[in-house]
DNA sequence: TTATATTCATAAGATATCCTGATCCTTATG
DNA sequence: CATAAGGATCAGGATATCTTATGAATATAA
């Protein structure tokens, strides 16, 4: 079996030209040394040394070794440089996957946060829903994820990162008082306006709601937040909005937003991952990161 | 210490996903392999594989290390197939050095035959003047020379290859019956042609002829047997010509070859190499290859 | 719920490998 | 001829590695 010692030492040799000194810059006694070179060209069949009581020579086909030799303990040490690199605390990759509705409000929030605070992470993203993310997750094609609670899967871990209340965002032009606070059966008679299947902000109104207006807007089904307050804005109707969304959101004055009364309807926002994952340690390090920026 | 076990193993692992399939792949009972593992994994300060009572997941540093291992000993069994390609008898790199008044004569008869019967020979050539194909030979810049007998240096090994007669060229002018045989006096009063200084070629005509015609010829010099020969045709005097370059050079009506008295003067070609060369077995078929194309 | 099977980890003892220190052999040098 | 230098060889002990047996955790089946 060639090993890896058998190269180093043979490197050695080939850089000293000298069995005794090679064998102290490996820090062995020349005997080993010599036994090592000895096993490696019995190993290769090859005479990489050519001994002359004297003083030694390396062969042509030496040459050639120590060249690969070379090449090889270079690419070896870049792997351990990778895996130092990799090793320190949340640093190397990290897959994670964010649902839609939050994914464009968040991100940019936790990013730069994220780079300032941890230069030798590298994230890789991911936005789809939250039952593919969920599954991804299971299967390992992603290490963590941010999504609403509760997932609830016996392998999973997951932590609160925020709280995050919804609003209801109704046209302008209606002229209510800002200041109401709004109660569900406010939304009776309103054109519910809704993320297609699968969101889970939808399933979430919707729960929130009761059946109240499902009817006439269970078949709006928007691609994205933008896509149904644009529809707010235009009278089509009223929508359930998280504040997360707000900042970003709402510089469209077409559009007003109400509170709920108390007890305010709100989603929890939570970090999950693999309970056998090794890096909880730094998903626990990614939440107290995503708290601080959502605050 | 990293060890090339260890990233075999994990590449195993990596590709079956199971450390018993692994284990059976290198073979080696799974405990061994699963310590190998742990060892890798701790020497990286990272953890490669997550592991799960039910199934096992490669961490994404698990699939870039198991990538650059995997580049790794791709390049570590290409060193073994150089050394294996290498080893076999004749091949492999020999760098053969040959002297100028041999070289443009023998190596088209020579290059072919090794072609044909060593595929896998890569002859590196060098063509200069004994003394350097000497001095190199000893200082390992060369592993072989091919040159005129004796050198008689302790530390090489030389046999002969052929005995190369010397021919008189002259001027076809002359109109000298091609079957009177020459003696050394016939050179009496000739004007005699010969290379420059450091080729053996001149010491050995000159040795041969005695001081007869030297204060004549010393200072002709040419750099090669072709520009000798082209005087020769000229009529500007006559020359010594080793056999083997007849069928070469004399395409030309205008020389004349005539052969010497018994007992013939000749110079005696061989390879040289050094006695501590590792590959003496090689030299040898080399020697017999020589003879054969020369015989 | 209990038994069984699967899968990786751990432990103990056997084995193989590797190293050290002493010594030998060959050859160059004064 | 004696000495020094440089690599090879050898014996014994230290390390590392392997195997077998067993353990622990969890999923699957009865």
């Amino acid at each position: 079996m060639l090993t890896f010692k058998q190269l180093r030492y043979f490197i050695a040799v080939h850089q000293h030209r000298h069995f005794g000194n090679a064998a102290e810059e490996v820090c062995v006694s020349q005997p080993a040394l010599s036994m090592q070179i000895r096993d490696l060209e019995k190993e290769l069949g090859l005479c990489l040394v050519e001994r002359n009581a004297r003083s030694i020579r390396i062969t042509p086909e030496g040459e050639e070794i120590a060249r690969r030799a070379n090449q090889i303990l270079r690419e070896m040490q870049d792997l351990k440089d990778y895996a130092k690199h990799a090793a320190s605390p949340l640093s190397g990759i990290i897959r994670l996957g964010v649902i839609p509705s939050l994914a464009p409000y968040i991100l940019p929030k936790l990013l730069p946060a994220l780079i300032k605070q941890y230069p030798d992470l590298q994230l890789n993203l991911r936005e789809t829903l939250t039952a593919s993310l969920v599954s991804e997750l299971k299967h390992g094609t992603l290490d963590v994820i941010l999504a609403a609670l509760p997932i609830e899967e016996p392998d999973l871990e997951e932590v609160p990162i925020f709280e995050d209340h919804f609003l209801l965002a109704v046209s302008s032009s209606r002229n209510i008082d800002e200041r109401k606070r709004m109660g569900a059966d406010d939304l009776h008679g309103e054109n519910l306006l809704l993320l297609e299947e699968g969101h889970c902000l939808r399933d979430q109104t919707l729960s929130f709601c009761g059946s109240i207006g499902q009817n006439q807007s269970a078949n709006v089904g928007a691609t994205s937040i933008a896509t149904v307050l644009h529809m707010v804005a235009a009278g089509y109707g009223v929508t359930v909005l998280p504040e997360i969304c707000a900042d970003t959101e709402i510089a469209d004055d077409r559009i007003t937003l109400l509170r709920f009364a108390e007890p305010q309807p709100s989603r929890r926002i939570g970090l999950i991952w693999r309970k056998t994952s090794p890096k909880s340690e730094d998903y626990m390090a990614l939440a107290r990161c995503l708290r601080n920026v959502t605050n």
